[in-house]
Parts: C-alpha cells; sequence; structure tokens
RNA sequence: GGAGGGAUGCCGGAGCGGCCGAACGGGGCGGUCUUGAAAACCGCUGUGCGCGAGCACCGUGGGUUCGAAUCCCACUCCCUCCGCCA
C-alpha cells in the first residue's frame, strides 16, 4: 500500500510512482478522494464525539431528565449515521483506487520499460557457439521431460520430469536450502494456498490478480511463489528491533497462469504453470533494507556462480518493477541455445509496501515504524534445470551432473540413452 | 462432516448495558534505598488516525440501543469429543 501521507507531500515519492506504468490521472484521483476523506474524518469525529457525550450525560441525569435528553441523543445519532455512511463510502472508493497505486521505483532504478534494464555485471563467459541440442530437445532425447503425457493430464505448460532429472530436482532444492541456511534463514515449507487477504498483503492483489489460480469457489488463491505465505509470517506483529533482519528460505510449488504469454517460451520447461522454488524471505529494518538486498543478490549469485552458469546482474526500470517492488535486480543466466541472457531468478526490494498492508512494524530506540520487506530467489528449479541441460550436455550425448550436486544425487553422469 | 467450549493489553486473568482504554497479578522501564545486587516501596508502561480539540480499536464483520468488551447474527481461528483420512 501506499504511503498517502508521503504521496501528497512528498514530490520525488509521487515521481517515483509516475515512473512507473500507472494510469494517467489515478493519482490525482487518489489525492483528491484523500483530501476529502480527511475533511469528512474530521467532521464525523467532532460529530460522535457531541453524540458521545450526550449519551455519556444520559446516565448521570436524574431520571425525569432522561426522555428529553435520549429525544435529543437520538436525532444526534441520526445524523451521524447519515454521515457515517457517506464517509464509509469515500473509504472504500479510496481504498480501491490507493490499492492501485505502485510503490514509488527507487531513485536510482533506470527510466524505461522492459528492454531498459541496466547492466550491473557479468560474470563469467559466454562461449561460443550452441549446444547440439537446446534444452527441450535434450531433455527429450534423455527422457528427463515429458510434456506429451502432461499436455493429456493437465495441458500445455505443464511437464512430468523423469529419470534422473527428478533427482536432480531434489539435489538442487537440498543445494539451495543449505547455502541459504548457511547464510542464517530458517528454513520453511509453506502452504501454497492461500486467503484473498494474503495475497493483497503480500501486495500481488489486485494487480496481478490475472497470474492466479483460483480455487475452492474463490476462497483460496494457488501461490505463484512462497513469498507470499512467508510475508504472512509476522502479519499485524511489531518486532523488536533485535529479531530483525528475520531471514526465512521457503520451499514451495509455484503457479502461475503464464496470462498473456500464449505462444512464448513452448518449447520444454522454461516456462510453466508449475514449478518448485526455494525463495529468500527478509524482514529489515529500513535502514538496513538495502545492504539486505545485496546480500540476498550475493546469495543468488553465489548459488548460480556455483553451478557454472555465466550470468549477469541487471537493474530493473522502473516501468518493468512491478506493483510491489521499488527495486529489483534479475539475475539473466547465458543460454547457449538462444545465444543470449534470460532471467534465471529475481530480487525485490519492497520498502515498507506490503509491510503497510501486513501491519508488520519494528520498534527500535527511534519508536515504531514500518519494516522492509524482500524477497529473492533462491533457486527456480525447473528454469535452472533448462541452463543445466544445455550447458551441462557433453559432447557424446551424455549429462554431467554439477559439482555441488553430486553429493545429494549420488551420481556423477547420466549416459545418453540410445534411441529405441 | 457432526457436537460442545473458547478468543480481552507484553503475559496471565477479571469485567453489572452508562462511572471501562479496560480491575488484579506478573513482566518491562524509571526512581528511592544499597558499595553493588536482591528484597521492599513509589511512579510509568498498547496501537493507529488527526495540526489539534478529538476519534477509532476488547478475534473479524454486521445488528439492537441515547449508550456495547458486555445483548443478537454471521464469519475466522484455537481447544475437546465423534466420524473420516495420507
Amino acid at each position: 500500500m501506499i504511503d498517502l501521507r508521503r504521496l501528497r507531500d512528498d514530490p520525488g515519492y509521487r515521481r517515483g510512482v509516475e515512473r512507473k506504468r500507472v494510469r494517467a490521472g489515478l493519482v490525482d484521483e487518489v489525492l483528491e478522494l484523500d483530501a476529502r476523506r480527511r475533511a469528512a474524518v474530521a467532521q464525523v469525529d467532532a460529530l460522535r464525539a457531541r453524540q458521545k457525550a450526550a449519551s455519556k450525560e444520559i446516565g448521570k441525569a436524574p431520571p425525569q431528565d432522561r426522555p428529553a435528553r435520549i429525544e435529543a441523543a437520538a436525532a444526534l445519532k441520526e445524523e451521524l449515521a447519515a454521515q457515517e455512511k457517506d464517509l464509509a463510502a469515500l473509504d472504500a472508493r479510496l481504498r480501491d483506487l490507493a490499492l492501485q497505486v505502485p510503490n514509488p521505483a527507487h531513485p536510482a532504478v533506470p527510466d524505461g520499460g522492459e528492454d531498459d534494464a541496466a547492466v550491473v555485471r557479468t560474470v563469467g563467459e559466454p562461449g561460443a557457439g550452441a549446444p547440439a541440442l537446446d534444452h527441450a530437445a535434450f531433455a527429450d532425447a534423455m527422457g528427463f521431460v515429458d510434456t506429451e503425457h502432461a499436455a493429456e493430464a493437465s495441458g500445455s505448460r505443464f511437464a512430468y520430469l523423469m529419470r534422473e532429472a527428478a533427482l536432480v530436482e531434489l539435489a538442487l532444492v537440498c543445494h539451495a536450502m543449505r547455502v541459504v541456511v548457511g547464510h542464517g534463514f530458517v528454513p520453511s515449507v509453506t502452504p501454497t494456498l492461500v486467503r484473498e487477504r494474503t495475497m493483497e498483503e503480500a501486495g500481488f492483489f489486485p494487480t496481478d490478480r490475472a497470474q492466479v489460480y483460483e480455487v475452492d469457489g474463490g476462497e483460496l488463491f494457488l501461490v505463484g511463489t512462497s513469498e507470499i505465505a512467508l510475508s504472512a509470517l509476522h502479519r499485524g506483529e511489531t518486532l523488536p528491533a533485535e529479531r530483525l533482519p528475520a531471514r526465512y528460505a521457503g520451499l514451495s510449488t509455484c503457479y502461475r497462469r503464464e496470462a498473456g504469454t500464449y505462444g512464448k517460451d513452448t518449447r520444454g520447461i522454461f516456462r510453466v504453470h508449475q514449478f518448485d522454488k526455494v525463495e529468500m524471505f527478509s524482514f529489515a529494518e529500513p535502514g538496513d533494507s538495502e545492504a539486505e538486498h545485496e546480500r540476498i543478490l550475493a546469495i543468488e549469485e553465489e548459488i548460480i556462480g556455483g553451478l557454472g552458469i555465466p550470468y549477469r546482474v541487471v537493474d530493473i526500470a522502473a516501468g518493468d518493477l512491478g506493483a510491489a517492488a521499488a527495486r529489483k535486480f534479475d539475475i539473466e543466466g547465458w543460454l547457449p541455445s538462444e545465444g543470449r541472457y534470460r532471467e534465471l531468478t529475481s530480487c525485490s526490494n519492497y520498502l515498507d509496501f506490503s509491510a503497510r498492508r501486513l501491519g508488520t512494524r519494528v520498534r527500535s530506540a527511534r519508536g515504531t515504524e514500518l519494516v522492509h520487506t524482500l524477497n529473492g530467489t533462491a533457486c527456480a528449479i525447473s528454469r535452472t534445470l533448462v541452463f543445466l541441460f544445455e550447458h551441462y550436455q557433453e559432447p557424446d550425448g551424455g549429462f554431467a551432473v554439477p559439482d555441488v550436486l553430486r553429493p545429494y544425487t549420488g551420481f556423477a553422469r547420466v549416459e545418453p540413452r540410445v534411441p529405441q
């Protein structure tokens, strides 16, 4: 949720909103409604104070005076009820609009949209040429992925992960968990179905509703990331400063409708409706959140670098940020078959945007203030497998298991499958 | 799925429709005393909104009433029992 006070008082804050893609006139509408609401609140409060005082007098008044006083108080009550009704309508309209206002982009974020991300650094050599097979063809040849039967069972963009690939998935989960736990993140396996409220408070509704699967007649929603469940871990709580940063790692299956991506990335498992992911989530003191963001990014680099995937870090441009993020770094891995970098992980700083909805605060010497929340991908399994299938293909058609995963798989290599 | 019990402040726990933002106890903070500490005693001790007077909040949302923590309805969550279940 946007900070309405800052939106009206701080021109830089407002500019940050407008650097994102936001409907023209939305901010002005919100500010106008906000001004009307504050005026109405003052008026209603004053009237209610009079009504309350009148009621209290009745209890103290001698019995013979009561009927007249009750009548007077009743008149005030009616007037108050009418004004409260107007105020409630104003409140609801303001809330609806305010929920659509995105978190302002951080001043350091580059202007522009999808193609305007700034490259922060490039690590590792992309290498020349493409592999013999792209990830989808290789996975098919090895019997690692079955999308045909998945389409029968579930539809397009679903996959069975088969044979050794299923074990490599589990190895990735174990490896990523071990790394993040080593960095002080509390491991967890999170719920994948959440209420509407949880979606909203995590910063996903109403803006990203089209990407989410609805279940049980709209009572519950399938999460697109365990971040949503993790954010609710301190809902409504005021944490002592000593407990921050509070760091959690969540493993969950993630579900995404991928609406609006028809025809994009249809081969293999680059873009699927369902995948498993280990996610990092931090609650930080406001003054520490930028450092925490760097820290999360460093852990992502450690994991991807450790897998031997060449990558670059990009600073996402304002227009491509999404509603909740004030700043977002993506790590793009080098995908040889496409000869370009493709998104592999992502980490965002939401500042207090989601904390305001969640009511998660920190009490320190400075007083009580909203926490900052941050999230980052430790390992999105299917997406990572895509890169491994291309980088770890061997000349003879076999698959080499990355060193760091071997302790978990128990095998170092998968022999090429002989075509039947 | 069925039956019953419950939800109050940091914790425990009272609470008659008006004197309740809320007794009492514990904890925490400050002070007196002490070389220091303990004990004892005294004081303070929720949050949000508003420039402020003030307003809101006793699980959540409605309702009754001049007036609701208190009465009514719905919902959520927790506990007990029965059933079912990996």
